[in-house]
RNA sequence: GCGCCCGUAGCUCAGCUGGAUAGAGCAACGGACUUCUAAUCCGUAGGUCCCGCGUUCGAAUCGCGGCGGGCGCGCCA
């Protein structure tokens, strides 16, 4: 059955997908360009070679607007002179219709700048392809399963956690962006030792709601809220049937509602999965079993001491683990590595993990596992998240899960909002440690650079209000309008739209979610300073009663602006708010 | 001991496959509110890019060796 909206909404994303096909970027045009050059001056130079050379954006406007490095790579290897080679590589780029002038400068650099026409070009760009500028075709549509947070039903989740769920999310929205077809999910890990001690605390916190004898101190999970969840548990409930229930009974249970929490946690941040795996599940249904059979079939499982284990030479262990101990249970392992089993029967070009860094010496012996079974391991990428501090007053609060003083996601998110949250989660490199400033997120203000960019965004929709309120709208982009907009912020400006595409693709090739909030911060920047030009320079208001057309052009620069500040915000989760209210307005 | 990550401005961190005078945010200092939303802007100051050697026309970036910090190296999960 297919709603009618549905074929029109179909419709209209296949014919974005096509024009964005047919609408090469800036930077896309520039470097065919480019290449086209390269391919004429230095005949027979491979593909390899030529992606080498890029056009980047230069750091001042004396080098123009782009500059290229080609010269001086190809020189060497050729017995050419790199400024000469410049010459002639500036004398083929000046002929492109995106060129004003190009020339060699320093040792051998390749200097452009830009036309209007290439200007034109950006803003058209953006005017066609609105909340899909930016998304590229770097996937192919490639199928990706993307795993993450994964945390265990036992308790509540922490402020790694946080980190986990906002960059696990933020990813699959840039992957997506550059064209994979991204499903999430969320493993269980309900089964094995942990569980029974889940369900032995949740037991004697029942029978302490109950009142009857109850030991719960001396359980694993001292948490209170296994308490809460014994009290409405309990409710209504005899004695006799609290007696009657076995371990697994008060598991079973116990796992549902923290999964629950878990659930209702990551909801507080928007973030949803598309799937849910269990390891019971796997147990169930022989999965576990015949992961095991599969690895004594592959030979590279051995017995010693009573136990069975797995060899790891070759995948960066420092020795071999035990898949069977001597008593004859499966490790951790066994379960996991059916998991990735499973993951790859499911057959997905690619697979990600986010682990946390304390789990470092784990991908080896994974992969292994993996391997083993016949799978090309070369699939998975394993990304390993740094750990996160939390600053309050300036001071790391210190926490530890042992004694049950960690900081809560869920506190988090309520006290510093999920926006804000989620921006300082993902401004960081995952290499690096977070510390997250509670007192800065929660801020209101100019220190706050989360509240500095939607305020930019949510400024450009006010003065878009403003202006169609005197029926002043945006202009076409033409080169007549490009005219109009000289100032050098506003060549800036169009110069930065220019680079979000890259950045997007940036971010999904290396897996780096951190690029997106620099870039936007950085455009946030531009555009205050471009409104306050006003202030001393009353000329410089966008809206000029007096100017249609300049107001006109520069509504195409604003809106453009706020379309990519909406986008990029929008690959973070966060929310891209019309307006907001300054404190005095808030009631 | 071995493996991975980090070491860049007072603090927290960016610096893309080596590229032109090293950047941002915060903090500091000096300015700007009869506003198209000052939740903002303008300006100033601030760095032996941990150290050494090497590769290169060119190194914060690559290689090697140190130093300092974090994490990981269980028949725990």
């Amino acid at each position: 059955m297919t709603r009618p909206g549905a074929i029109a909404s179909i419709a209209r994303r296949i014919s974005r997908r096509l024009l964005m096909e047919l609408l090469l970027s800036l930077r896309e045009e520039m470097d065919s360009a480019l290449r086209e050059a390269l391919e004429v001056l230095v005949p027979g130079l491979g593909e390899e070679s030529i992606s080498r050379a890029v056009f980047g954006p230069t750091k001042s406007p004396e080098h123009g607007d782009l500059a290229t490095n080609a010269a001086m790579v190809f020189s060497k290897e050729h017995g050419r002179k790199p400024r000469e080679m410049g010459e002639e590589l500036a004398a083929r780029l000046g002929e492109h219709r995106f060129v004003e002038s190009a020339e060699v400068a320093g040792p051998g650099f390749v200097n452009v700048r830009l036309s209007r026409a290439a200007f034109v070009h950006v803003l058209h760009c953006i005017g066609e392809l609105g909340e899909n500028y930016g998304e590229g075709t770097l996937g192919q549509g490639e199928s990706v399963l993307l795993e993450f947070v994964s945390a265990n039903p036992t308790g509540p989740m922490h402020i790694g956690h946080c980190r986990h769920a906002a960059v696990g999310d933020a990813l699959a929205r840039l992957l997506r962006a550059a064209g994979h077809d991204v499903t999430t999910e969320f493993y269980i890990n309900d089964a094995g030792t942990q569980m029974e001690a889940l369900g032995e605390s949740f037991r004697q916190r029942c029978f302490e709601a109950a009142g009857m004898p109850a030991d719960a101190e001396g359980t694993q999970y001292t948490g209170e809220y296994l308490a809460e969840f014994a009290r409405d548990f309990v409710a209504g409930k005899c004695v006799e049937e609290l007696q009657g229930m076995a371990v697994e009974d008060f598991a079973q249970e116990a796992r549902d509602r923290n999964l629950q929490m878990i659930k209702s946690d990551l909801e507080h941040m928007g973030v949803f999965f598309d799937s849910f795996v269990a390891e019971r599940d796997l147990h169930e249904s022989g999965e576990v079993a015949e992961t095991l059979q599969k690895l004594r079939e592959s030979g590279r499982v051995y017995e010693k001491d009573g136990a069975l284990w797995l060899v790891t030479d070759g995948f960066g262990d420092d020795q071999d683990r035990v898949l069977v101990k001597s008593d004859g249970a499966p490790t951790y392992l066994v379960p996991d590595i059916a998991y990735h089993h499973d993951k790859f029967k499911r057959g997905f070009g690619r697979y990600i993990n986010v682990f946390g860094a304390d789990h470092g010496g784990y991908p080896p012996r994974l992969r292994a596992g993996i391997s083993h079974l016949g799978h090309d391991v070369s699939r998975l990428t394993i990304l390993l998240l740094r750990l996160v501090f939390l600053l309050r007053e300036g001071k790391r609060v210190k926490f530890s899960k042992r004694a049950g003083n960690f900081v809560a996601l869920a506190d988090v998110v309520e006290e510093a909002g999920s926006d804000a949250t989620r921006w300082f989660m993902l401004s960081r490199s995952v290499d690096s440690e977070l510390e997250f400033d509670i007192d800065l997120a929660r801020e209101a203000t100019n220190r706050n650079p989360v509240y500095k960019v939607q305020y930019a965004h949510a400024r450009i929709c006010s003065v878009e209000r403003k202006g169609r309120g005197a029926k002043l709208r945006a202009a076409e982009p033409s080169g007549q309008v490009l005219e109009r907009l000289s100032a050098q912020v506003e060549r800036d400006m169009v110069l930065a739209l220019a680079q979000f595409p890259e950045i997007v693709e940036r971010s999904a090739r290396e897996l780096a979610v951190h690029h997106l909030p620099a870039y936007l911060l950085h455009l946030a920047d531009l555009w205050n300073s471009y409104w306050s030009l006003a202030r001393t320079e009353p000329g410089m208001r966008i809206l000029r009663e007096d100017d249609r057309e300049l107001t006109e052009a520069r509504l195409l620069l604003a809106s453009a602006l706020r379309q990519v500040l909406a986008n990029g915000l929008g690959m973070m989760g966060i929310a891209a708010p019309r307006k907001m209210l300054r404190e005095e307005e808030d009631a």
